[in-house]
DNA sequence: CGCTATCTTGTAAACGTTTTCAAAACAAGA
DNA sequence: TCTTGTTTTGAAAACGTTTACAAGATAGCG
């Protein structure tokens, strides 16, 4: 293990102008800089990370913590959190809990144990302990994101989509394309997390929609839950097709969920998207793969990480910035699946 | 910051035995192990992770190099091989190169500065840099472990499928259909990579297969290319189904190449499965999602990431342990996209 | 040339833990 | 009680780096 003692030694300085030269400081004459470079690259020296963030107390990483389950949405955000911090030089500890409160736990305190220097969280819900996690670590002077969530509580950044404005968004898209009676499978609706999670404001908007813009729009719902699979899809998509006769354009609000809803109808022998509309919501992979391929409202998924990503790298390059809130636009993504109602 | 010694002095012992009892060593006297631990909840002592890895030369870090795009596959190995380190106690640091050299080597030297204990590699091919860098890590005492493909060099452990079988088992599935004019979409094939990659096994067992099983069975290959993606799926799917008349069935060697096929059938006007079976190579969650589901040679890709997981960490734990080449079985799930010939 | 201001360098302390070594305390056997 | 062996404890060094401080060197100016 060779280490700046060595270094210093073949150079023929004191180790502080080698920590010097390996930490880019400035008032290091030319020469000796270029000699403890030399002797650097003779001796194969790199630095002992571990000494380097014991001393200075901090590692150059950031915790991406992402409560709700593995999903082809969340594995995107992931990356894009990921390529972005290590553009900037920090490297990511990438914590999924999948719900597990003891697992959200440890990982929460190896986060502290290795004194990571931000937290990118993407909460299932705001809870009280959430908060109180919050709380916890920014106590310890960690920096805190949050992502696709607003906080209620804390005076924490955030980038979150407009889903009222996405939900609205597809709504009107069906209104306008001559549906009337129009199915809406709501996942991803918190049960007791209030009214401000992802999936209340969609349905919000697509229920100010159908006011706003035509007054003979009947909605049927399906009761609102927590999961947003495609075996929720299916199942629910199923009964509202056969329970509801005369809905020709379903809506769910995850492109999982809409996914399942177009299993539901070709089982039941529909043919789409002549017989029913479906549309999605998200934006994920997969919504480009199904036959017919699922319009629906995009979320700028790789944006959204992006910008999380530099909103905490601000605040931890200075922790006095004050919290921001970034908000993003849903666009609509029209493919095959979406067709104007035959009359 | 509550330190060791701030415990040491409330407690009234030594840093050393503090240090004793919060690692758990025997040859403490009880009662010194309660005053201790007494101290410790009071002053709310957590030992400081950096101080102590520093000290040990270790963090209790994995890296997980994925060297391939970002695919269904790829997150999935990487959810598998994270709750499973999790649980034995690791984190892990993961690393997306997307084949991007200067990010690989960045991440190369992360791993190496921050002392990870073990590697787990998913190479896209096995290539002379491959094995310089493996063999970079393994001076540094840091153990590796391959998965999804077998290196063919040095004496390292992999966890691989046993992808000749797979192929072998699709081109059965196909051939006992009654199929006897079958194209082959085979992409994912290295191309200087030699011949062990996980591709070109496939289109080996596929040969085989046809081969042993009937004697009048053609096969259509499309040139094998490297990438594997739904786009290039869709476009060789095009090009084959427009150009040979007479085949009943094709067989990508990946379910996104696959699914791309599918939606060239369905671009052509084709009614699926009755006019062309489709069977793909993978099980990733879009293969099941598909219309009609696809069927697909599935890779236990938990299983997977699993055992490589547990692999590493028996290296790490004895670095004298040989290594070892773990073997698993692929299996076909037949889904609706393959059906009988009629004739 | 002498003075001050600036640049450059080295010395040494510090970070919080683990661990070696040896001493102290204790137990057991005679 | 004395030996011997074991258990329990503390003192102190060590890990490799960063950094405060001070001192030496250099430059600029009159």
């Amino acid at each position: 293990m060779v280490t700046i003692k060595d270094v210093a030694k073949l150079a023929d300085v004191s180790i502080a102008t080698v920590s010097r030269v390996v930490n880019g400081y400035a008032h290091v004459r030319p020469d000796v800089r270029d000699a403890v470079n030399k002797a650097i690259d003779a001796l194969g020296y790199r630095r002992n990370g571990l000494a380097s963030s014991f001393r200075t107390q901090q590692s150059n990483i950031v915790g991406v913590l992402l409560r709700q389950q593995r999903t082809p949405f969340s594995s995107a955000l992931a990356y894009a959190i990921e390529t972005t911090m290590f553009d900037q030089g920090y490297r990511v500890l990438l914590c999924s809990t999948n719900g597990d409160a003891d697992r959200e736990q440890a990982y929460l305190e190896t986060m502290l144990d290795m004194r990571v220097q931000g937290v990118i969280i993407r909460p299932s819900g705001t809870t009280a302990k959430t908060v109180k996690q919050v709380n916890l670590l920014r106590e310890r002077g960690i920096s805190v994101a949050f992502v696709d969530m607003k906080p209620k509580i804390a005076a924490v950044s955030s980038v979150v989509c407009d889903n009222f404005s996405g939900g609205y968004q597809g709504m009107r898209h069906l209104i306008e394309l001559g549906h009337r009676k129009i199915g809406v499978v709501a996942g991803g609706v918190a049960q007791r997390g209030g009214s401000h999670d992802v999936g209340s404001e969609r349905v919000r908007g697509i229920r100010q929609a159908a006011r706003d813009l035509a007054d003979d729009v009947e909605i049927v719902f399906s009761h609102p839950f927590d999961t947003a699979s495609f075996d929720v899809g299916r199942e629910v998509g199923a009964a509202m097709i056969t329970e509801n006769a005369g809905i020709t354009a379903i809506f769910g609000t995850t492109d999982m969920l809409a996914i399942g809803v177009m299993h539901a109808a070709h089982a039941l022998g529909l043919d789409l998207p002549r017989d029913l509309s479906i549309l999605g919501y998200d934006g994920v992979l997969e919504s480009a793969v199904t036959f017919p391929t699922l319009s629906t409202i995009a979320q700028p998924i790789h944006e959204m990480g992006q910008i999380a990503a530099m909103t905490l790298i601000d605040h931890m390059s200075e922790a006095s910035k004050s919290p921001r809130q970034t908000v993003l636009e849903n666009t609509l993504i029209q493919r095959a699946s979406t067709i104007p109602l035959e009359d």
